[in-house]
RNA sequence: CGGGAUGUGGCGCAGUUGGUUAGCGCACCACGUUAGGGACGUGGGGGUCGUCUGUUCGAGUCAGAUCAUCCCGACCA
Protein backbone atom coordinates (compact mmCIF):
# COMPACT_ATOMS: atom_id res chain seq x y z
CA UNK A 1 0.00 0.00 0.00
CA UNK A 2 1.01 3.92 -0.38
CA UNK A 3 1.01 4.69 3.17
CA UNK A 4 3.44 1.70 4.51
CA UNK A 5 6.84 2.95 5.88
CA UNK A 6 10.38 2.10 5.56
CA UNK A 7 11.08 0.13 8.48
CA UNK A 8 13.09 2.14 10.87
CA UNK A 9 15.95 -0.48 11.14
CA UNK A 10 16.33 -0.03 7.61
CA UNK A 11 16.69 2.97 6.94
CA UNK A 12 16.53 5.63 9.12
CA UNK A 13 16.68 8.79 7.11
CA UNK A 14 14.10 7.85 4.21
CA UNK A 15 11.80 6.46 7.71
CA UNK A 16 11.88 10.16 8.45
CA UNK A 17 11.46 11.51 5.25
CA UNK A 18 8.33 9.25 4.22
CA UNK A 19 6.99 10.06 8.06
CA UNK A 20 6.79 13.67 8.32
CA UNK A 21 4.71 13.25 4.62
CA UNK A 22 2.34 10.26 4.82
CA UNK A 23 1.22 11.75 8.70
CA UNK A 24 0.26 14.71 6.81
CA UNK A 25 2.52 16.92 8.58
CA UNK A 26 4.39 18.44 5.70
CA UNK A 27 5.60 18.42 2.15
CA UNK A 28 8.47 19.89 0.11
CA UNK A 29 8.05 23.30 -1.68
CA UNK A 30 8.81 24.34 -4.71
CA UNK A 31 11.54 26.35 -3.52
CA UNK A 32 14.51 24.05 -2.47
CA UNK A 33 15.16 23.31 1.11
CA UNK A 34 11.71 25.72 1.93
CA UNK A 35 9.07 23.15 3.31
CA UNK A 36 5.14 23.91 2.83
CA UNK A 37 3.57 22.53 6.72
CA UNK A 38 0.25 21.20 6.40
CA UNK A 39 -2.99 21.64 8.95
CA UNK A 40 -2.09 18.51 10.82
CA UNK A 41 1.49 19.87 10.91
CA UNK A 42 0.27 23.02 11.75
CA UNK A 43 -1.88 22.25 15.02
CA UNK A 44 1.22 20.48 16.74
CA UNK A 45 3.14 23.41 15.92
CA UNK A 46 0.14 25.99 17.37
CA UNK A 47 -0.28 23.50 20.56
CA UNK A 48 3.30 23.74 21.62
CA UNK A 49 3.35 27.52 20.64
CA UNK A 50 0.45 28.25 23.14
CA UNK A 51 1.91 25.94 26.15
CA UNK A 52 5.28 27.79 25.66
CA UNK A 53 3.60 31.01 25.47
CA UNK A 54 2.14 31.00 28.61
CA UNK A 55 5.13 29.91 29.96
CA UNK A 56 7.10 32.95 29.13
CA UNK A 57 4.60 35.14 29.83
CA UNK A 58 4.64 33.50 33.87
CA UNK A 59 8.31 34.55 33.35
CA UNK A 60 7.38 38.13 32.53
CA UNK A 61 8.12 37.91 28.76
CA UNK A 62 5.91 39.83 26.41
CA UNK A 63 5.43 39.28 22.94
CA UNK A 64 6.70 42.01 19.85
CA UNK A 65 7.90 41.83 16.31
CA UNK A 66 10.31 43.32 14.56
CA UNK A 67 11.19 43.46 11.10
CA UNK A 68 12.17 40.76 8.22
CA UNK A 69 14.79 42.98 7.03
CA UNK A 70 17.68 43.82 8.32
CA UNK A 71 20.67 46.57 6.69
CA UNK A 72 23.23 44.85 5.79
CA UNK A 73 25.06 47.29 8.16
CA UNK A 74 23.50 46.80 11.39
CA UNK A 75 24.27 43.36 10.69
CA UNK A 76 28.25 43.42 10.45
CA UNK A 77 28.08 45.70 13.81
CA UNK A 78 29.23 42.57 15.63
CA UNK A 79 31.87 41.01 14.62
CA UNK A 80 31.51 37.00 15.71
CA UNK A 81 27.92 37.40 15.03
CA UNK A 82 28.59 38.18 11.24
CA UNK A 83 31.21 35.56 10.57
CA UNK A 84 28.95 32.99 12.39
CA UNK A 85 25.79 33.59 9.93
CA UNK A 86 27.26 35.55 7.17
CA UNK A 87 27.69 32.20 4.97
CA UNK A 88 24.08 31.47 5.11
CA UNK A 89 21.98 34.52 4.36
CA UNK A 90 19.17 35.48 2.13
CA UNK A 91 20.21 38.88 0.89
CA UNK A 92 17.66 41.32 -0.80
CA UNK A 93 19.20 43.88 -3.45
CA UNK A 94 16.61 44.97 -5.49
CA UNK A 95 13.04 46.12 -5.17
CA UNK A 96 11.34 46.20 -8.56
CA UNK A 97 10.40 43.94 -11.46
CA UNK A 98 9.86 44.44 -15.12
CA UNK A 99 9.12 42.83 -18.57
CA UNK A 100 11.74 40.88 -20.13
CA UNK A 101 12.98 43.97 -22.83
CA UNK A 102 13.93 40.30 -25.05
CA UNK A 103 10.78 38.23 -24.59
CA UNK A 104 8.47 36.93 -22.46
CA UNK A 105 8.53 36.35 -18.60
CA UNK A 106 9.72 39.42 -15.86
CA UNK A 107 13.40 40.19 -15.04
CA UNK A 108 15.23 42.38 -11.86
CA UNK A 109 14.93 45.81 -13.13
CA UNK A 110 18.25 46.53 -12.54
CA UNK A 111 17.35 50.49 -12.30
CA UNK A 112 15.61 49.60 -8.92
CA UNK A 113 19.11 48.54 -7.12
CA UNK A 114 19.07 49.40 -3.00
CA UNK A 115 21.71 51.74 -1.92
CA UNK A 116 22.02 49.23 0.87
CA UNK A 117 21.17 45.61 0.85
CA UNK A 118 18.95 43.93 3.33
CA UNK A 119 19.59 40.52 5.29
CA UNK A 120 16.43 38.59 5.45
CA UNK A 121 16.93 37.99 9.42
CA UNK A 122 18.64 34.84 9.88
CA UNK A 123 17.87 35.76 13.92
CA UNK A 124 17.33 38.96 14.97
CA UNK A 125 19.65 40.23 17.65
CA UNK A 126 21.12 42.91 15.35
CA UNK A 127 18.08 44.32 14.30
CA UNK A 128 16.30 44.48 18.09
CA UNK A 129 19.47 45.66 19.21
CA UNK A 130 19.60 48.77 17.43
CA UNK A 131 15.93 49.26 18.69
CA UNK A 132 16.45 48.58 21.75
CA UNK A 133 19.07 51.62 22.02
CA UNK A 134 16.09 53.75 22.29
CA UNK A 135 14.09 52.16 24.39
CA UNK A 136 16.77 52.18 27.46
CA UNK A 137 18.48 55.47 28.98
CA UNK A 138 17.75 54.63 32.60
CA UNK A 139 18.05 51.59 34.87
CA UNK A 140 13.98 52.59 35.54
CA UNK A 141 13.81 51.21 31.69
CA UNK A 142 15.07 47.53 32.90
CA UNK A 143 14.80 45.09 32.17
CA UNK A 144 13.71 44.40 29.21
CA UNK A 145 11.94 40.98 27.98
CA UNK A 146 10.86 40.13 24.54
CA UNK A 147 9.77 37.54 22.53
CA UNK A 148 9.02 37.05 19.10
CA UNK A 149 7.03 34.50 17.33
CA UNK A 150 8.29 34.52 13.86
CA UNK A 151 10.02 33.48 10.63
CA UNK A 152 14.05 32.89 9.63
CA UNK A 153 15.79 32.45 6.75
CA UNK A 154 19.00 30.34 6.84
CA UNK A 155 20.61 29.27 3.37
CA UNK A 156 21.89 25.78 4.66
CA UNK A 157 23.37 23.55 2.03
CA UNK A 158 21.69 20.72 3.14
CA UNK A 159 18.26 20.20 4.47
CA UNK A 160 15.72 18.27 5.78
CA UNK A 161 12.38 18.55 6.99
CA UNK A 162 11.73 20.27 10.54
CA UNK A 163 15.56 19.65 11.32
CA UNK A 164 17.22 22.56 8.91
CA UNK A 165 14.97 24.06 6.42
CA UNK A 166 16.04 27.34 4.91
CA UNK A 167 12.83 29.18 6.28
CA UNK A 168 11.53 27.87 9.57
CA UNK A 169 9.02 29.01 12.33
CA UNK A 170 11.08 29.88 15.76
CA UNK A 171 10.31 31.95 18.74
CA UNK A 172 13.28 34.10 19.74
CA UNK A 173 13.46 36.20 23.18
CA UNK A 174 15.80 38.69 23.13
CA UNK A 175 16.12 40.17 27.01
CA UNK A 176 18.19 43.15 28.31
CA UNK A 177 19.03 43.61 32.39
CA UNK A 178 21.57 46.10 34.37
CA UNK A 179 23.64 43.69 35.31
CA UNK A 180 25.65 40.16 34.58
CA UNK A 181 24.02 37.96 37.35
CA UNK A 182 20.42 38.84 36.26
CA UNK A 183 21.16 38.32 32.73
CA UNK A 184 22.46 34.84 33.62
CA UNK A 185 20.03 34.12 35.76
CA UNK A 186 17.38 34.76 32.73
CA UNK A 187 19.08 32.17 31.02
CA UNK A 188 19.44 29.41 32.98
CA UNK A 189 15.83 30.60 34.04
CA UNK A 190 14.27 30.03 30.19
CA UNK A 191 16.79 26.91 29.67
CA UNK A 192 14.73 25.46 32.41
CA UNK A 193 11.28 26.36 30.99
CA UNK A 194 12.40 24.93 27.57
CA UNK A 195 13.44 21.31 29.69
CA UNK A 196 10.87 21.67 31.38
CA UNK A 197 8.42 21.67 28.63
CA UNK A 198 11.09 19.21 26.23
CA UNK A 199 9.75 16.81 29.46
CA UNK A 200 6.36 17.10 30.31
CA UNK A 201 4.70 17.94 27.35
CA UNK A 202 7.12 16.65 24.25
CA UNK A 203 7.63 13.73 26.37
CA UNK A 204 11.35 14.26 25.97
CA UNK A 205 14.64 13.48 27.92
CA UNK A 206 16.97 16.19 27.61
CA UNK A 207 19.71 16.98 29.21
CA UNK A 208 20.44 20.64 30.27
CA UNK A 209 23.71 21.87 29.57
CA UNK A 210 26.75 24.45 28.68
CA UNK A 211 27.88 24.23 25.00
CA UNK A 212 32.06 23.79 24.53
CA UNK A 213 33.13 27.27 23.09
CA UNK A 214 33.33 25.76 19.85
CA UNK A 215 29.39 24.82 19.41
CA UNK A 216 28.48 28.25 21.17
CA UNK A 217 26.29 31.04 20.03
CA UNK A 218 28.18 33.19 17.55
CA UNK A 219 28.41 36.16 19.55
CA UNK A 220 27.34 34.28 23.25
CA UNK A 221 29.76 34.47 26.10
CA UNK A 222 27.93 30.84 27.03
CA UNK A 223 25.15 29.09 25.79
CA UNK A 224 22.78 26.39 27.30
CA UNK A 225 21.37 23.51 25.54
CA UNK A 226 18.65 21.39 26.19
CA UNK A 227 20.26 17.60 24.04
CA UNK A 228 17.98 15.25 23.11
CA UNK A 229 18.92 11.27 21.88
CA UNK A 230 16.93 10.22 18.44
CA UNK A 231 16.09 6.77 18.09
CA UNK A 232 19.04 6.60 15.67
CA UNK A 233 21.58 7.27 18.31
CA UNK A 234 22.23 10.53 17.27
CA UNK A 235 21.86 13.79 19.02
CA UNK A 236 19.92 16.97 18.19
CA UNK A 237 20.01 20.34 20.13
CA UNK A 238 16.21 21.08 20.81
CA UNK A 239 16.72 24.37 22.17
CA UNK A 240 19.02 26.83 22.92
CA UNK A 241 19.59 29.95 25.43
CA UNK A 242 22.24 32.72 25.60
CA UNK A 243 24.22 34.90 27.81
CA UNK A 244 25.52 37.55 25.54
CA UNK A 245 26.97 39.77 28.26
CA UNK A 246 27.58 43.21 26.85
CA UNK A 247 28.71 42.24 23.41
CA UNK A 248 25.73 43.65 21.29
CA UNK A 249 25.13 46.44 23.87
CA UNK A 250 28.64 47.72 22.88
CA UNK A 251 27.96 46.81 19.28
CA UNK A 252 24.92 49.11 19.00
CA UNK A 253 26.22 51.32 22.20
CA UNK A 254 23.06 50.48 24.61
CA UNK A 255 23.76 52.40 27.75
CA UNK A 256 21.95 52.59 30.79
CA UNK A 257 22.15 55.27 33.44
CA UNK A 258 22.72 53.25 36.89
CA UNK A 259 21.39 55.13 40.27
CA UNK A 260 24.25 56.50 40.83
CA UNK A 261 24.36 58.72 37.43
CA UNK A 262 27.10 56.33 35.67
CA UNK A 263 26.66 55.23 31.84
CA UNK A 264 26.82 51.44 32.22
CA UNK A 265 26.41 49.29 29.06
CA UNK A 266 23.50 46.75 29.09
CA UNK A 267 23.41 42.86 29.53
CA UNK A 268 21.77 40.47 27.22
CA UNK A 269 20.34 37.30 26.55
CA UNK A 270 18.68 35.71 23.78
CA UNK A 271 16.77 31.85 23.42
CA UNK A 272 15.12 30.51 21.40
CA UNK A 273 13.18 26.96 19.82
CA UNK A 274 11.91 26.51 16.41
CA UNK A 275 9.96 23.87 14.25
CA UNK A 276 13.18 21.63 15.03
CA UNK A 277 10.98 20.49 18.00
CA UNK A 278 8.56 18.79 15.79
CA UNK A 279 11.76 17.17 14.41
CA UNK A 280 12.85 16.06 17.96
CA UNK A 281 9.20 14.94 18.00
CA UNK A 282 8.81 12.61 15.45
CA UNK A 283 12.23 10.85 15.82
CA UNK A 284 11.97 10.20 19.25
CA UNK A 285 8.70 8.56 19.29
CA UNK A 286 7.54 7.24 16.33
CA UNK A 287 7.75 3.68 15.14
CA UNK A 288 7.31 2.04 11.78
CA UNK A 289 3.67 2.15 11.95
CA UNK A 290 3.60 6.38 12.03
CA UNK A 291 3.79 9.17 14.17
CA UNK A 292 2.89 8.46 17.81
CA UNK A 293 2.21 11.61 19.37
CA UNK A 294 2.20 12.73 23.63
CA UNK A 295 -1.29 13.26 24.75
CA UNK A 296 -0.38 16.82 25.87
CA UNK A 297 0.70 17.66 22.25
CA UNK A 298 -1.71 15.70 20.08
CA UNK A 299 -4.40 17.70 18.16
CA UNK A 300 -6.64 14.85 18.39
CA UNK A 301 -6.66 12.76 21.65
CA UNK A 302 -9.10 10.25 20.84
CA UNK A 303 -10.94 9.36 17.36
CA UNK A 304 -14.01 7.51 17.38
CA UNK A 305 -14.39 4.84 14.62
CA UNK A 306 -17.89 3.60 14.34
CA UNK A 307 -18.15 0.05 12.89
CA UNK A 308 -21.47 -0.47 10.91
CA UNK A 309 -22.91 -2.40 7.45
CA UNK A 310 -26.53 -0.32 7.16
CA UNK A 311 -27.55 3.02 7.51
CA UNK A 312 -29.39 1.83 10.27
CA UNK A 313 -26.94 0.43 12.27
CA UNK A 314 -25.01 3.32 11.63
CA UNK A 315 -27.17 5.81 13.04
CA UNK A 316 -27.33 3.28 16.23
CA UNK A 317 -23.73 3.37 16.37
CA UNK A 318 -23.03 7.17 16.08
CA UNK A 319 -25.68 8.51 18.71
CA UNK A 320 -23.76 6.08 21.34
CA UNK A 321 -20.18 7.34 20.04
CA UNK A 322 -21.87 11.10 20.03
CA UNK A 323 -22.84 10.28 23.57
CA UNK A 324 -19.04 9.41 24.21
CA UNK A 325 -17.94 12.16 22.51
CA UNK A 326 -19.53 14.62 24.37
CA UNK A 327 -18.28 13.48 27.74
CA UNK A 328 -15.16 13.61 26.54
CA UNK A 329 -15.31 16.97 25.28
CA UNK A 330 -16.79 18.20 28.52
CA UNK A 331 -13.28 16.74 30.33
CA UNK A 332 -11.77 18.78 27.92
CA UNK A 333 -10.58 16.18 25.78
CA UNK A 334 -10.26 16.47 22.29
CA UNK A 335 -12.06 14.05 20.15
CA UNK A 336 -12.52 13.20 16.30
CA UNK A 337 -15.58 11.15 15.03
CA UNK A 338 -14.52 9.74 12.03
CA UNK A 339 -17.45 8.91 10.10
CA UNK A 340 -16.34 8.84 6.45
CA UNK A 341 -18.41 6.40 4.57
CA UNK A 342 -15.77 6.41 2.08
CA UNK A 343 -13.24 4.54 3.68
CA UNK A 344 -13.29 1.39 5.87
CA UNK A 345 -12.46 1.01 9.12
CA UNK A 346 -9.46 -0.42 8.88
CA UNK A 347 -8.60 1.73 6.59
CA UNK A 348 -9.08 4.38 9.13
CA UNK A 349 -7.52 2.74 12.27
CA UNK A 350 -4.22 2.47 9.82
CA UNK A 351 -4.36 6.17 9.08
CA UNK A 352 -5.14 7.43 12.48
CA UNK A 353 -1.99 5.22 13.95
CA UNK A 354 0.44 6.69 10.84
CA UNK A 355 -0.73 10.54 12.26
CA UNK A 356 -0.15 9.03 15.94
CA UNK A 357 -3.29 9.51 17.46
CA UNK A 358 -2.81 8.25 20.89
CA UNK A 359 -6.52 6.84 21.76
CA UNK A 360 -8.77 5.16 19.50
CA UNK A 361 -11.98 3.42 20.19
CA UNK A 362 -14.05 1.75 17.52
CA UNK A 363 -17.86 0.79 18.18
CA UNK A 364 -19.95 -1.72 15.99
CA UNK A 365 -23.19 -3.75 16.17
CA UNK A 366 -21.58 -6.28 18.36
CA UNK A 367 -20.24 -3.53 21.25
CA UNK A 368 -23.87 -2.30 20.82
CA UNK A 369 -25.27 -5.72 22.18
CA UNK A 370 -22.95 -6.60 24.61
CA UNK A 371 -22.68 -2.90 26.08
CA UNK A 372 -18.62 -2.73 25.01
CA UNK A 373 -16.30 -0.82 22.99
CA UNK A 374 -12.87 -1.27 22.24
CA UNK A 375 -10.09 1.02 23.16
CA UNK A 376 -6.58 0.82 21.54
CA UNK A 377 -3.59 2.64 22.57
CA UNK A 378 -0.90 3.98 19.70
CA UNK A 379 1.50 4.04 22.08
CA UNK A 380 2.04 0.18 22.71
CA UNK A 381 -0.19 -0.91 20.21
CA UNK A 382 -2.51 -2.69 22.46
CA UNK A 383 -6.48 -2.75 22.91
CA UNK A 384 -9.15 -4.02 24.96
CA UNK A 385 -12.83 -4.56 25.03
CA UNK A 386 -14.35 -2.98 28.13
CA UNK A 387 -17.93 -2.07 28.80
CA UNK A 388 -18.95 1.07 27.69
CA UNK A 389 -19.85 2.21 31.37
CA UNK A 390 -16.92 4.05 32.82
CA UNK A 391 -15.03 4.09 29.40
CA UNK A 392 -14.81 8.07 29.60
CA UNK A 393 -13.40 8.37 33.23
CA UNK A 394 -10.59 5.15 31.79
CA UNK A 395 -10.10 7.15 29.04
CA UNK A 396 -8.88 10.24 30.83
CA UNK A 397 -6.54 8.46 33.05
CA UNK A 398 -5.40 6.30 30.22
CA UNK A 399 -3.77 9.99 28.29
CA UNK A 400 -1.96 10.50 31.51
CA UNK A 401 -0.30 6.77 31.58
CA UNK A 402 0.03 7.03 27.76
CA UNK A 403 1.84 10.25 28.48
CA UNK A 404 3.74 8.88 31.16
CA UNK A 405 4.60 5.87 29.12
CA UNK A 406 6.22 7.63 26.07
CA UNK A 407 8.42 9.52 28.22
CA UNK A 408 9.36 6.42 29.83
CA UNK A 409 10.13 4.74 26.31
CA UNK A 410 12.58 7.69 25.50
CA UNK A 411 13.92 7.81 29.04
CA UNK A 412 15.14 4.11 29.25
CA UNK A 413 15.86 4.30 25.57
CA UNK A 414 18.52 7.30 26.69
CA UNK A 415 19.45 5.40 29.46
CA UNK A 416 20.08 2.34 27.91
CA UNK A 417 22.12 4.19 25.21
CA UNK A 418 24.77 6.63 27.41
CA UNK A 419 27.88 5.11 28.80
CA UNK A 420 30.94 6.11 29.47
CA UNK A 421 34.28 6.04 27.69
CA UNK A 422 37.57 6.28 28.89
CA UNK A 423 40.17 4.64 26.27
CA UNK A 424 40.58 7.08 22.95
CA UNK A 425 40.56 3.61 21.06
CA UNK A 426 37.34 2.16 21.81
CA UNK A 427 35.83 5.76 21.67
CA UNK A 428 36.41 5.71 17.53
CA UNK A 429 34.21 2.73 17.80
CA UNK A 430 32.14 3.07 19.96
CA UNK A 431 30.90 6.81 19.01
CA UNK A 432 30.05 5.03 15.38
CA UNK A 433 27.57 2.92 17.28
CA UNK A 434 25.37 5.93 18.27
CA UNK A 435 24.53 7.05 21.48
CA UNK A 436 25.88 9.45 23.94
CA UNK A 437 29.67 9.18 25.77
CA UNK A 438 30.33 10.54 28.83
CA UNK A 439 34.10 11.46 28.66
CA UNK A 440 36.89 13.42 30.47
CA UNK A 441 37.70 16.31 28.35
CA UNK A 442 40.40 18.85 28.42
CA UNK A 443 38.69 21.94 28.07
CA UNK A 444 40.73 22.95 25.44
CA UNK A 445 39.37 23.94 21.45
CA UNK A 446 41.96 22.03 20.40
CA UNK A 447 40.85 18.92 21.57
CA UNK A 448 37.62 19.19 21.04
CA UNK A 449 38.18 19.66 17.20
CA UNK A 450 40.67 16.71 17.06
CA UNK A 451 38.17 14.66 17.88
CA UNK A 452 35.57 16.18 15.55
CA UNK A 453 38.36 15.86 12.96
CA UNK A 454 38.34 12.22 13.52
CA UNK A 455 35.05 10.65 14.07
CA UNK A 456 32.74 13.80 13.41
CA UNK A 457 31.53 13.80 16.86
CA UNK A 458 31.20 16.76 19.01
CA UNK A 459 30.40 17.69 22.86
CA UNK A 460 27.05 17.88 22.78
CA UNK A 461 27.13 19.73 26.22
CA UNK A 462 28.73 20.21 29.75
CA UNK A 463 25.60 18.72 31.55
CA UNK A 464 24.41 21.06 34.37
CA UNK A 465 21.55 18.93 35.39
CA UNK A 466 21.59 14.80 34.32
CA UNK A 467 24.50 12.64 34.48
CA UNK A 468 26.99 15.43 36.15
CA UNK A 469 29.77 13.51 36.88
CA UNK A 470 32.22 16.49 38.28
CA UNK A 471 35.31 13.81 38.78
CA UNK A 472 38.77 14.19 38.37
CA UNK A 473 40.29 12.37 35.20
CA UNK A 474 41.99 12.43 32.40
CA UNK A 475 40.98 13.56 29.09
CA UNK A 476 39.92 11.24 26.86
CA UNK A 477 42.27 11.98 23.42
CA UNK A 478 45.23 13.86 25.09
CA UNK A 479 45.31 12.48 28.09
CA UNK A 480 45.81 15.91 30.02
CA UNK A 481 43.94 16.42 32.96
CA UNK A 482 40.00 17.05 33.27
CA UNK A 483 37.70 17.99 36.05
CA UNK A 484 34.81 15.90 34.59
CA UNK A 485 33.21 14.24 31.89
CA UNK A 486 31.02 15.90 29.06
CA UNK A 487 28.39 14.16 26.44
CA UNK A 488 29.93 13.45 23.05
CA UNK A 489 27.70 12.43 20.31
CA UNK A 490 27.39 12.27 16.92
CA UNK A 491 24.64 15.01 15.91
CA UNK A 492 22.19 16.39 13.70
C1' C B 1 31.43 23.75 -4.15
C1' G B 2 33.62 18.26 -4.51
C1' G B 3 31.87 12.59 -5.01
C1' G B 4 27.60 9.41 -6.65
C1' A B 5 22.83 8.73 -8.87
C1' U B 6 18.20 9.83 -11.17
C1' G B 7 14.62 12.53 -14.52
C1' U B 8 8.61 8.34 -18.39
C1' G B 9 0.31 10.37 -16.22
C1' G B 10 -0.79 12.91 -9.27
C1' C B 11 2.78 9.09 -6.75
C1' G B 12 6.04 4.66 -7.38
C1' C B 13 8.12 2.09 -11.45
C1' A B 14 8.92 -1.14 -16.31
C1' G B 15 10.21 -0.21 -21.18
C1' U B 16 14.88 -5.87 -24.28
C1' U B 17 20.18 -5.29 -29.59
C1' G B 18 16.62 1.97 -31.65
C1' G B 19 10.89 -0.34 -34.85
C1' U B 20 5.03 1.26 -35.70
C1' U B 21 -0.97 2.27 -30.90
C1' A B 22 4.46 3.94 -24.49
C1' G B 23 2.94 -0.17 -20.34
C1' C B 24 2.13 -1.68 -14.96
C1' G B 25 0.85 -0.84 -9.60
C1' C B 26 -1.26 2.86 -6.43
C1' A B 27 -4.39 7.08 -6.67
C1' C B 28 -8.73 9.19 -9.51
C1' C B 29 -14.09 8.70 -11.92
C1' A B 30 -18.80 5.41 -12.59
C1' C B 31 -21.71 1.23 -11.11
C1' G B 32 -22.31 -2.98 -8.06
C1' U B 33 -20.96 -6.19 -4.03
C1' U B 34 -18.66 -5.21 0.68
C1' A B 35 -17.57 -3.10 5.87
C1' G B 36 -14.47 -5.65 13.54
C1' G B 37 -6.97 -4.10 10.62
C1' G B 38 -5.15 -0.49 4.83
C1' A B 39 -11.85 -4.34 0.31
C1' C B 40 -13.15 -6.62 -4.41
C1' G B 41 -15.20 -6.91 -9.41
C1' U B 42 -16.37 -4.61 -14.04
C1' G B 43 -15.89 -0.38 -16.95
C1' G B 44 -13.42 4.45 -17.65
C1' G B 45 -10.29 9.23 -17.83
C1' G B 46 -5.36 10.93 -17.77
C1' G B 47 1.37 10.81 -20.11
C1' U B 48 4.81 12.52 -26.06
C1' C B 49 8.98 10.19 -22.04
C1' G B 50 13.09 17.11 -17.89
C1' U B 51 14.90 20.68 -21.91
C1' C B 52 17.68 21.72 -26.39
C1' U B 53 20.71 20.03 -30.36
C1' G B 54 22.46 16.06 -33.14
C1' U B 55 22.84 10.79 -35.42
C1' U B 56 18.99 7.86 -38.13
C1' C B 57 14.12 5.90 -42.90
C1' G B 58 12.70 5.75 -37.64
C1' A B 59 14.74 8.04 -30.82
C1' G B 60 11.62 7.03 -24.33
C1' U B 61 15.91 3.97 -26.10
C1' C B 62 22.19 6.34 -29.06
C1' A B 63 25.57 11.06 -28.58
C1' G B 64 26.50 16.06 -26.83
C1' A B 65 24.96 20.12 -24.08
C1' U B 66 21.82 22.06 -20.47
C1' C B 67 18.41 22.29 -16.39
C1' A B 68 16.38 20.07 -12.13
C1' U B 69 16.12 16.80 -8.11
C1' C B 70 17.99 13.19 -4.56
C1' C B 71 21.95 10.83 -1.68
C1' C B 72 27.17 11.23 0.55
C1' G B 73 30.68 15.31 2.21
C1' A B 74 31.99 20.70 3.75
C1' C B 75 28.21 24.29 6.72
C1' C B 76 24.38 24.44 10.44
C1' A B 77 19.00 25.26 15.07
Amino acid sequence: MAKELTPRSENYSQWYNELVVKADLAEQSAVRGCMVIKPYGYAIWEKMQSILDAEFKKTGVQNAYFPLFIPKSFFSREAEHVAGFAKECAVVTHHRLMNDPDGKGVVVDPEAKLEEELIVRPTSETIIWSVYKNWIKSWRDLPILCNQWCNVVRWEMRTRPFLRTAEFLWQEGHTAHATAQEAEAKANEMVKVYADFARNTLALPVIVGHKSPNERFAGALDTLTIEAMMQDGKALQAGTSHFLGQNFAKSFDVQYADNEGKLQYVWATSWGVSTRLMGALIMAHSDDNGLVLPPKLAPIQVVLVPIYKTEEEFNAVALKLNAIKSELEAKGISVKLDDRDTVRPGFKFAEWEMKGVPVRIALGARDLEAGTVEVARRDTLTKETMPIDGVCDHIESLLGEIQDNIYKKAFDFRAANIRKCDSWEEFKTEIQKGGFLLCHWDGTAETEQAIKDETKATIRCIPVDTCVCEEEGKDIYSGKPSHGRVVFAISY
